[in-house]
DNA sequence: CAGAATCCAAGCGGATACTG
DNA sequence: CAGTATCCGCTTGGATTCTG
């Protein structure tokens, strides 16, 4: 493995994943970890959840993922697009119309959250629960 | 069990999410949003994947997890052991041992969560490279 | 070795106001 | 309608120190 810049393989099926946990090693310096902060943003998965049943406007996206800020959605929605997640059309109407939607490459990921996305809203309240009963740590110290 | 606060349904396969996409709402007030944030902590995810490969003793997972600090790896497990994710034997030696290993369910977790991690280091690379060179330049918001 | 505790900086994220 | 801009609190998160 080299130890500078990029420690990847273009390997298909995420072999390069494979080969960082059997060297026990997730290096700082990966590209992912840029990418995988994007994703996993406050309101990253959200969005591209949201976007992935189909293309949505400005303010119906913002109604959709409940509890996002302007600032927020629209800082998420940068960070997405220049990701090449998000593809942003803007119609030059004089009720100005922007609409959202997955690029390809977006929906391949949304691909692989959806199932995950399932299976977190399938477990929440079991696991909340848990935590309750549990063990009480005090999420906010 | 409860429809008051909790709009979802006992159903298997992410229906609840499906039921979410189709009427175009992700409420804030839904459990999954709190478990969401957990396991998309800065290093949840890292630390599951790291863990998904085989138990490991703290240092190793701290060594493994590169650029993790003490207290965040700290408080990083204590929240994935609260939502019953990650399990926490100690060994009362001298030297004292504690190590980390996936729960079943945590297991269960990892399995939808190393295929988006694949794909992202799959693909993580052309995406950052596209960022600097190609689409949208202004990255850091 | 495994962690808890403390201090402190940075920026995330929200409310509001303004623009095109 | 679809943003941008500004102010500001509060959490996140890192470095350090201390303990069993």
């Amino acid at each position: 493995m080299d130890r500078g810049a990029a420690p990847h393989t273009s390997a298909p099926g995420g072999a390069a994943l494979q080969q960082m946990l059997a060297t026990h090693h997730l290096p700082a310096a990966c590209p992912s970890r840029v990418v995988l902060d994007h994703v996993t943003s406050r309101w990253g998965v959200l969005v591209i959840v949201a976007l992935s049943h189909g293309g949505m406007r400005w303010g119906e996206l913002r109604r959709t993922v409940e509890g996002v800020s302007e600032k927020m959605l629209a800082q998420t929605l940068r960070t997405l697009e220049a990701d090449g997640f998000v593809d942003r059309t803007v119609a030059a109407t004089v009720p100005p119309r922007v609409d959202y939607a997955l690029t390809p490459l977006g929906h391949d990921l949304a691909a692989h959250l959806l199932p995950l996305m399932g299976w977190i809203v399938d477990h929440a309240d079991a696991i909340v629960a848990g935590r309750a009963t549990g063990t009480r740590p005090g999420t906010a110290p």
